[in-house]
DNA sequence: CAGAAAACTTACCAAATGGTAAGTCGATGT
DNA sequence: ACATCGACTTACCATTTGGTAAGTTTTCTG
C-alpha cells in the first residue's frame, strides 16, 4: 500500500521544492541531503549530477502542471467558463504547490539547456490553447486578438498574479489564502472583461 | 564633461546587468571582475561585501525605474491614455534595459534583507497608481475591480510580456524587437478591453 | 546459504567563492 | 621633499561546492 516513498522521489520532490523556490544556483546538494537526512553522495547515486537533477526535477515539474491543468484542459466547457476552468486549476497550483510555477517560471526564465524540454512539453498544450482561443474568437465568443500574444498576456496575468506574493505584500495585501481567494476572483473578473466580445 | 565612467559606476552597472539578468548566486565576484579587466578585490574596496554590492544595484534599479517611469506618471494625461503610456515606458525600459525590471522581479520573489527598501520605494508610484485608478471608476470611465488587486493583474501582464522572451519563444514567438512591438500593442489593446468601461 | 547487485556512507579532492592583510603607486597638499 | 591618502593589486585563506573512489550494509536471487 503507502510504501515509505522511495529515497529517489523524495530527492526529487526536496530538489524541486528548493530549485523552484529559491532558485538552481542558490541550492546547494548539501543543504538538499541534510534536509532530507542523508547524504550528498545518496543524491549523486541516483542523479550523476546536480544537472542531472535538475532536468529530472523539471520533468517532475512539467508533469505536474500536466496534471493540474489537463483536466480543466481537456472539459468540453466552451468559451470563458474554459478560462476560468485552467484559471482556478492554476491558483489551486500555485497555492497547493508553488514551487511547481516557480521552476516552471525559473527554467522559463533562465533559458539553459533544459528549456528546450519545457518548451517542447508545453508546445502542445499551447498549441491546443492556441486553437481553442482562435475558435472562440471566429465564434464572436472573445474578442479579436492575436491569439499567441493574447495567451501570453493571460499566462502572465495568471503567473505573475497567482506567484509574486511579495508584490502582493508590497501592495499592501497579505498573501495568504483569504487574499489569494479574492485575487483568483478578481483576476477571474479582469480576464473576463479583456475577452469576452460584446 | 564625459568623465570616463568612474570605476565605482561600472561596477554597479556591470552588477545591475549581471544580478538582473542571471541571478545573484550565479553571479560571482570574480566572474565581475574579469568582466571589467579589475580584480575582485577593487569591487571589495568600493563596496564592503558582495550583499552591500546588491543593495547598491538594487537602489540603482529603482532609481532607473523610477526615472523611466515618472514621466508617464506624472503627466496629466486622463483615463486610459495614462495607461498606455506608463505601459509604452515599461516596455522601453524592458528593451534598453532588460536588467532593470530582471532585477526588480527578482528581489520581489526572492524578499530578503533589501526587499523592504524595494518596497518603501515603490509604496509612493503604487499608492498614487491606486489612487489614479480609483478617481477613474468612479468616474465610470474604467470598470469596478478591486484597485489593488487590478493594479496587481495589470503588472504583471505587463512585466511577463515584457520580459519573458522564454516563453514568447515557447510560443512560437521571435524575441526580436518588431515581435517585441507587437507584443506591447497587444498587451494595450488587452488592457484597454479590461479596462475600458462600456 | 553464497554471492551479486542495489543502496547507500565515509573519506577525499580540486576548483571556486567571499573575504582579509599587506603592499604598490600615483596624485596631492604642506 | 615628504608624508598622506585614495585607488587599487598581489598574496593568501577558510569554506563551500560539485564530484570521485572505495568501502559497507541491505536485499534480492539462485
Amino acid at each position: 500500500m503507502c510504501v515509505p516513498a522511495g529515497t529517489r522521489d523524495r530527492i526529487l520532490d526536496s530538489a524541486l521544492a528548493a530549485f523552484g523556490l529559491r532558485g538552481y544556483d542558490s541550492t546547494s546538494l548539501d543543504d538538499l541531503a541534510s534536509d532530507l537526512g542523508i547524504t550528498k553522495q545518496a543524491i549523486l547515486y541516483h542523479f550523476s549530477s546536480k544537472e542531472h537533477l535538475l532536468t529530472a526535477t523539471i520533468e517532475l515539474a512539467v508533469h505536474e502542471l500536466g496534471a493540474a491543468l489537463s483536466g480543466a484542459a481537456n472539459s468540453q466547457a466552451r468559451g470563458f467558463q474554459r478560462i476560468e476552468d485552467l484559471v482556478r486549476a492554476t491558483f489551486s497550483l500555485a497555492a497547493r504547490r508553488p514551487e511547481v510555477l516557480g521552476l516552471v517560471r525559473l527554467v522559463s526564465r533562465q533559458g539553459g539547456t533544459a528549456s528546450g524540454e519545457l518548451a517542447s512539453a508545453m508546445s502542445v498544450m499551447l498549441g491546443e490553447a492556441v486553437r481553442f482561443v482562435e475558435t472562440e474568437m471566429i465564434a464572436g465568443r472573445f474578442r479579436r486578438h492575436e491569439p499567441r500574444m493574447l495567451l501570453l498576456a493571460v499566462y502572465s496575468a495568471v503567473v505573475g498574479v497567482a506567484t509574486e506574493p511579495e508584490v502582493m505584500r508590497a501592495l499592501g495585501l497579505e498573501p495568504d489564502l483569504r487574499s489569494l481567494v479574492r485575487a483568483r476572483r478578481e483576476t477571474i473578473e479582469f480576464l473576463r472583461a479583456a475577452l469576452i466580445a460584446d
